[in-house]
DNA sequence: GCGACAG
DNA sequence: ATCTTGTCGC
């Protein structure tokens, strides 16, 4: 488990970046992954103008209820929790773990069910020092999880095909590194960023993404977790 | 010095 | 992220 307490933190930006720069070396980019039987979405917002910050966590079931290979999938929800708290960060750009990993780690706690995998609104590992929002929340859990970002944060790519499931690499640094994928996820609408968060690779990481993809933009464990925590769920 | 910049 | 009206398309 990472050595400093995200909990207990009040570090300045620099402090925040040399953190990340241990961390990252922790990161598992390869497949270790148990057999998925539920797999979990997560997303931030925010109420009262930005003051408390809500987590939210839904657990859906593997497999769906229904899907083809390319058919839109439906999954039973088997749990969703939301956790609020105050919000004690700023949004800076590369820094953006410190804002929201602590509230996730709270919603976590409520969870009744283990997930095997989990998808992260943000970036995985394509981030300026490699540990992007979902790899940083994956390593604090021991979690696989994948990074699904609606932009890009950092990277260079060519713009994908035009259907379903057509992607392209983002590379970035001077080596052209691989650190995610450009996925049209539904055809005449913007690409969303896939990357690997923890302990899963690029090609599982657009697999599952693919699998759970609905009838919208975003797949959907992102998707229903982005509902939840933007007070947008018909129910709550 | 000048852009770029997840949510 | 959040604030918001209207509008386009299945």
């Amino acid at each position: 488990m990472p050595d400093t307490a995200l909990h207990d933190w009040n570090l300045a930006p620099k402090e925040a970046i040399a953190l990340q720069k241990r961390l990252a070396g922790r990161v598992e980019r390869a497949d270790r992954l148990d057999p998925v039987r539920h797999l979990a979405g997560v997303d931030i917002g925010f109420e009262e103008d930005g003051a408390i910050t809500r987590a939210a966590v839904v657990v859906l079931a593997w497999p769906p209820v229904a899907s083809g290979e390319f058919e839109p999938a439906t999954f039973e929800i088997v749990e969703q929790v939301v956790h609020r708290e105050p919000t004690r960060m700023p949004y800076v750009p590369g820094l953006l773990s410190f804002r929201e990993v602590p509230a996730a780690l709270g919603a976590f706690e409520k969870l009744t069910t283990r997930p095997q995998l989990a998808m992260v609104d943000g970036q995985g590992i394509a981030h300026p020092r490699r540990i992007g929002v979902a790899s940083h929340l994956g390593l604090w859990l021991d979690l696989p999880t994948i990074g699904v970002a609606k932009t890009r944060l950092c990277g260079r790519h060519e713009e994908p095909g035009p259907a379903r499931g057509d992607w392209t690499p983002l590379v970035d640094g001077p080596d052209d590194e691989t650190i995610g994928a450009v996925l049209r996820s539904r055809a005449k609408v913007k690409p969303i960023f896939v990357s690997p968060g923890h302990r899963v690779s690029l090609a599982t990481a657009v697999d599952w993404v693919i699998r759970c993809l609905g009838r919208t933009k975003l797949p959907e464990p992102t998707r229903l977790a982005d509902r939840l925590a933007s007070r947008r769920d018909p129910r709550c």
